[in-house]
DNA sequence: AGCACGCCGACT
DNA sequence: GTCGGCGTGCTC
């Protein structure tokens, strides 16, 4: 085997295949599949991904690899297949199936330089280039760039004077701590000690430290210790007395934590009995998907843990995937508290290189439990025996960017190859995964008690029209109000919750109706106060708030949208004995202040806790006895199919923080449309009917799960272009399907321009249509081939957003 | 995606 | 005649 297919970090049609590469000598029994490798492409060098060896190409003129980038493959056999399957399920570019897989501190960083070529004095350049490469010789290409030498330097190259030199990188470097031990015995140090000059003080010093404790120890804690420097132990290396070696350690985020062990607890006899067929597909290795439908409380979370218990006893490992948002230090806890060393955490707070370490503790095999977000379902285990998802109606297993994969969807597939259970835990199941659980295609589970028999907490929905009439113009009604004061009195918590999503905050002048857009979007801009300015989220458009309204000149400008701020503001002015903590995105922006801020409430710091989306999960504090939802149906509205389900899933996660333990608790909704069904059954947590309401609705609208979707966006300057372009893909996909098919468009997106390319789409609904992946391949090699039409075509299989 | 190559207009 | 503008096409 001396030939390398590889495929190369170029993220594009055109390079959206295999490229074969000569192995050297050198390399030939160490490059395997699975493996990064430094190669030769046009001019430059970049990294690639070796996917199999092989004897022969039709290439005849190869080129060599430059050198491996790894010791053992990084991509095992399974991954390699599974960035395969991801490339044709999600018609994404080889090169991001692969690297989506790895922790973003493997993704090559490149460096481009100029340098003197061998054996040229830098006396044979002109004048004017000697002082860039005085220094050592070396010139960085952005240098050269912003100085506006580039050809200058051209033509030097031209001469043999100079040369291009392309660096492949590594994001992020192992983290390497030094450690001094001593080379000789006890015996010779005393002696090496006599032979110092009188005024080594110092360095007498450290030879007794280690008489006294003969074995190595970290040069930081050495110079600390003894109050020395580093040159004092240098001396001493340089003299061979003592020597030197570099330690890789991990970043552990949980370094200073201890995490109290937990043992399993006893099962009430729902959980029994809905463990049981998951511990019988875990011991006799079989492929199935169960359905874990509990109500919020009911002891999910100890199912999971026992469930990967018996994993670990039979010796495999299990994946535990939790939405960002729900991964939290509480959830952390009672994984670290039950298995310890033996879990790997990893999410979007912890920095690249703690991500990477945590990652490579995976692929050491060195634990057996991943917690993690929705990229962790690609932990590079070998022998899986269990997939959990937590929360699996969460939108956010969902990824939005190529390759646009569902975790769920890969995770059976995984699941499959291992022939090993997926659990998918849910209050409020997706109606998708739901349906396949009435179709028997998943195994329901179901929990349909609170542990400890608490009842679920008294839901009570305030009508905000109703307030409006009798006068009451604050975002709190007198009910809430009330109970706020209440629950203050008795010193006991609430939990205030704002929707803000699809609700931005837009500025409108109140005379003639005027709203701020962006001039390169078609959307409003957002209203951002901390720099008093105007922004757009989709170009990065900015502007100054204007003082009066650019169109008729009326001052009366007014802020809409209600935000965290503008409510803790408020309560300042109604409740100004409150003690209020506000969690959004603005004050837990630096690591560990989430997890702080979480603290302070459970100590008691404070009395009412506000917060977006983030505080819907995972909260569990026994004082908390009211729950408030400021406004339950801001994204009620929105074009998207899936907003009732939202609602309803969301309402009801904020419900289940109140009264979980001894207090009981009382809930709160606050609503426009109160007779929405979602609300409604939201305020009587009845998922079943209101599965029922919204599959007929379904149904009707032909929408998952009765129908699959898939999304062509087309993008272009010109609305003329993209109208017809969009026509042709329409029809064209139109003639490809079968007659069951609806294919809708063309039609404006529902965002129509963004940074001055207007956006079309078509839509297409179907139940089965073997024909389409093909179909659709079609259409992306037609338009992402010619790149000179100024088309951009993109598709979403099975999308979430419709935009 | 880069980058070279190549073909045209504006200069020393 | 040459420099440098950007359109076109290739990268094992």
């Amino acid at each position: 085997m001396e030939i390398a297919s590889v495929i190369v970090d170029v993220p594009a049609k055109q390079t959206d295949r295999a490229f074969d590469y000569l192995i050297p000598d050198k390399w030939r029994d160490t490059i395997q599949p699975g493996m990064r490798v430094v190669v030769p492409f046009g001019p430059r060098n970049i990294q690639g991904f070796v996917i199999e060896l092989k004897k022969e190409s039709e290439v005849k003129q190869l080129r060599e690899i430059i050198e491996p980038m790894d010791l053992e493959p990084i991509l095992n056999h399974e991954l390699l297949a599974l960035g395969n399957w991801l490339t044709e399920n999600t018609l994404c570019f080889k090169i991001f199936a692969y690297q989506v897989m790895l922790p973003a501190a493997l993704k090559a960083k490149y460096e481009k330089l100029v340098k003197l070529a061998p054996g040229v004095e830098i006396s044979a350049l002109p004048l004017s280039l000697h002082s860039y490469f005085v220094k050592n010789g070396k010139l960085d290409w952005q240098d050269a760039l912003k100085n506006g030498i580039v050809s200058l330097l051209q033509k030097e190259t031209a001469k043999g004077h100079l040369e291009v030199q392309y660096i492949v990188k590594e994001k992020v470097r192992k983290k390497q701590r030094k450690y001094i031990r001593p080379l000789v015995s006890q015996a010779v140090l005393t002696e090496e000690m006599g032979k110092l000059p009188v005024n080594a003080e110092k360095q007498k010093q450290v030879i007794s430290f280690f008489i006294e404790r003969f074995a190595p120890i970290e040069m930081r804690l050495l110079v600390a210790e003894l109050n020395i420097t580093a040159s004092t132990v240098k001396a001493l290396v340089g003299k061979r007395i003592l020597g030197e070696e570099e330690v890789e350690v991990y970043r552990d985020p949980y370094e200073h934590r201890s995490f109290e062990r937990t043992k399993p607890m006893p099962l009430t006899k729902d959980q029994q009995t809905a463990i049981e067929p998951i511990l019988n597909a875990v011991e006799q290795n079989l492929h199935e998907v169960f359905l874990l439908y509990g109500v919020t409380g009911s002891g999910k979370t100890e199912i999971y843990l026992q469930s990967i218990q018996e994993v670990i006893e039979k010796g495999q490992e299990a994946i535990v995937l939790v939405p960002e948002i729900a991964l939290t230090p509480q959830m952390v806890n009672r994984f670290k508290g039950r298995f310890g060393d033996l879990v790997a955490v990893l999410h979007s707070g912890l920095s690249a290189g703690e991500k990477y370490d945590e990652w490579r503790k995976i692929q050491r095999k060195e634990v057996k439990v991943v917690v993690g977000a929705r990229s962790a379902i690609f932990a590079p285990f070998e022998n899986l025996g269990i997939i959990i998802i937590d929360e699996e109606h969460e939108t956010s297993y969902k990824q939005e960017e190529m390759p646009r994969y569902h975790a769920r969807d890969v995770a059976i597939e995984r699941a499959k190859t291992y022939s090993c259970p997926v659990v998918l835990g849910s209050a409020t199941p997706s109606l998708e995964s739901f349906a396949r659980a009435q179709k028997k295609v998943y195994h329901l589970l179901t929990l349909p008690t609170r542990m400890n028999n608490q009842t679920l907490p008294p839901v009570e929905i305030i009508d905000m029209r109703e307030e409006l009439r009798e006068g009451n113009r604050s975002m709190f009604s007198r009910k809430l109000f009330d109970m706020l004061k209440d629950r203050i009195e008795k010193k006991q918590q609430t939990v205030l919750f704002l929707n803000k999503r699809g609700h931005s905050s837009f500025v409108m002048c109140r005379d003639c109706g005027y709203v701020m857009n962006c001039p390169n979007c078609d959307i409003s801009l957002t209203y951002h106060r901390v720099n008093e300015q105007m922004k757009c989220h989709y170009c990065g458009y900015e502007s100054f708030v204007p003082k009066a309204c650019p169109e008729c000149s009326s001052e009366h400008i007014r802020y809409f949208g209600t935000g965290t701020q503008k409510v803790e503001d408020e309560l300042g002015k109604i409740l100004p004995e409150a003690r209020v903590i506000r969690m959004d995105v603005d004050t837990t922006g630096r690591k560990g202040s989430h997890e702080r801020l979480l603290k302070d409430f459970q100590d008691g710091k404070a009395d009412i806790l506000l917060g977006t989306q983030m505080i819907a999960k995972g909260l569990d504090f026994p004082n908390i006895t009211l729950v408030g939802v400021l406004s339950a149906d801001t994204m009620l509205h929105l074009p998207d199919f899936r907003s009732s389900e939202k609602t309803f899933q969301l309402l009801t996660q904020v419900s289940g923080r109140a009264g979980r333990h001894q207090l009981p608790g009382e809930v709160i909704i606050q609503t426009y449309t109160p007779e929405h069904y979602s609300v409604e059954l939201a305020g009587t947590q009845d998922y079943d009917l209101f599965y029922q309401q919204e599959m007929l609705n379904r149904k009707m609208h032909h929408y998952p799960p009765f129908y699959f979707l898939s999304l062509i966006t087309i993008s272009h300057e010109q609305l003329l272009a993209v109208v017809s372009a969009t026509e042709k893909i329409v029809n064209y996909v139109q003639s490809r399907l079968s007659p069951e098919a609806v294919v809708l468009g063309p039609a404006a997106s529902p965002i129509p321009r963004i940074n001055n390319r207007y956006r079309y789409q078509c839509l297409i609904k179907y139940k089965r249509e073997p024909n389409l992946t093909t179909t659709l391949r079609t259409i992306l090699d037609q338009y992402q081939k010619d790149t000179k039409s100024g088309l951009q075509v993109s598709i979403d299989v099975n999308p979430f957003i419709l935009m």
